[in-house]
RNA sequence: GGCCCGAUGGCGGAGUGGUUACGCAGAGGACUGCAAAUCCUUGCACGCCGGUUCGAUUCCGGCUCGGGCCUCCA
């Protein structure tokens, strides 16, 4: 069996992936905020650790892998949106899950094994900060409990960064209770009618790192196989993150490896943001008629760590590539999954690779298998090319079958260029005639 | 300013110290009433300047350009 590798961005470099206990892989992602619709670039990391969760599945077995990605479902920005409609937290968070649910499941990204909720975690995060208050870590200032960074020697090993850059870089005005300038929120103090739990240290709401930590403890354990995330979660999140579970745990690794994705932006501009106005939502590109797999197709088409540059010209490669597959892949039963699409993947999820090598299958049964790996090709060709059935296309088709019987052929062609004004290309082919959109 | 990443043909994108994938698009051919699809053939590249080497797109250094992070951010 190939070696499945996978570049650690502790180790800053790819590393053999040895899991604790095959018979119980972990890994956690770190999920959505839950109040506002998903762009694309956040489908990125769902896709590619959908991918990661999917080989996983196949090497260790489909039951060995624990996959959790989170929901943070208490957050300012969701207060902030609340607030603006003039409802529930809940009511925002609730909306938003479901979206997300529907948008990434359009993308064919499977459920994680669990998904655990902030909001559910409350007390577990009340625990675990109290632990770090008591072993030192961390310390109540004006209803706030901090994380005290110079506590942790190791602190800022997974970001590469020292003190001196962390402070010299803060863009924020350090805050008067703060003891270092670096410490960070593990609690804050929530006034009358914002959302907020008792705790130790008066009523309030728990700061986004702290969530994750209890969260990994509670569903995983003290050291998990993978953690995952977007480069940009590095830092602060996860070395907070990674701080915090240190800590508390005497020292053991919150993770064996850490996994990142890179960033995808917009054609012609930079980072996709909404002040810029470049903001694509899986929603919108859905709605625009692009199928889930296209989308996903064009995420995996660049290998995970790489820059991805979003553009129509990207989509409509994507779709090509996967009518062509399509094709190729027929309405043939499942087969074998191929070796050299799994030797591709497991190559730190080189996905370019793993594309090009199912391109180069010839057997319809292990082309099938092995893009369910990527999670493609999940429909029959027939669904694929048709969307459904068509009484008034198939009428025509016959209508040209039998002008082109009596040899009508400016008839025949009349009915195929009519068609082909409305987006439907017919296709001859030995056993009839079929249609497909373009 | 500090830290990090990237630069491959018309486009996307792997990979490699010496004949360099694959996909999309293009050209020619076969097939077809004509197409489409398919098959065959085919053109097109390794940011710039040095260095190491018999030989560099691949290794090293510098430069330029692009992107990301520096406590909201996938």
């Amino acid at each position: 069996m190939t070696d499945i590798r996978l570049h650690d961005t502790m180790a800053r470099e790819k590393r053999v992936f040895e899991p604790d206990d095959p018979a119980r892989v972990t890994m956690y992602v770190c999920g959505p905020t839950v109040y506002n619709r998903a762009h694309i670039g956040n489908a990125r990391p769902a896709v590619v650790f959908d991918v990661l969760a999917r080989l996983l599945r196949h090497v260790y077995g489909e039951e060995s892998l624990v996959y959790a990605r989170n929901v943070t479902d208490v957050d300012d920005k969701i207060i902030d949106a609340a607030r603006a409609e003039g409802v529930d937290p809940s009511v925002i968070t609730g909306r938003y899950e479901r979206f997300y649910n529907d948008d990434m499941g359009a993308l064919g990204v499977r459920l994680p094994t669990t998904a655990p909720h902030a909001t559910e975690h409350v007390p577990q995060m009340v625990a675990m900060i109290a632990r770090l208050v008591e072993s030192g870590n961390a310390y109540e200032a004006q209803g706030h409990v901090l994380f005290h960074v110079p506590s942790d020697p190791d602190y800022g090993a997974l970001g590469r960064r020292d003190r001196e850059a962390m402070i010299a870089g803060a863009r924020v005005e350090v805050a008067a209770y703060k003891k270092d300038p670096a410490d960070f929120i593990l609690w804050k103090p929530s006034p009358e009618g914002v959302i907020g739990w008792d705790s130790p240290w008066g009523r309030g709401r728990p700061g986004w790192h702290i969530e994750c930590s209890a969260m990994i403890e509670e569903h995983l354990g003290a050291t998990i196989d993978i953690h995952g995330g977007g480069l940009d979660l590095i830092f602060p999140h996860h070395e907070n993150e990674l701080a915090q579970s240190r800590c508390v745990h005497a020292g053991a690794p919150l993770a064996r490896y850490w996994v990142h994705n890179g960033f995808l932006s917009m054609a012609g501009s930079e980072k996709m943001s909404k002040s810029l106005g470049n903001v694509v939502t899986v929603a919108d590109l859905l709605a625009r008629g692009h199928k889930g797999e296209v989308l996903r197709l064009a995420l995996l088409s660049a290998h995970y760590r790489q820059p991805l540059e979003w553009s129509k010209a990207l989509v409509a490669q994507s779709k090509a590539t996967l009518d062509r597959l399509y094709r190729a892949a027929g309405d043939a039963p499942t087969g074998q999954v191929d070796a050299g699409v799994v030797e591709a993947l497991s190559d730190d999820l080189n996905t370019p690779l793993a594309l090009a090598r199912l391109s180069a299958l010839d057997d319809p049964g292990a082309l099938r298998a092995s893009a369910a790996l990527l999670g493609l090709l999940g429909e029959s060709a027939e669904a694929w090319f048709r969307d459904g059935g068509d009484d008034r296309i198939d009428a025509l088709i016959v209508a040209r079958a039998e002008a082109k019987k009596r040899r009508d052929f400016a008839e025949a062609d009349r009915i195929r260029a009519a068609l082909s004004e409305e987006g439907i290309l017919l296709e001859d082919t030995p056993s009839g005639t079929i249609w497909r959109h373009a």
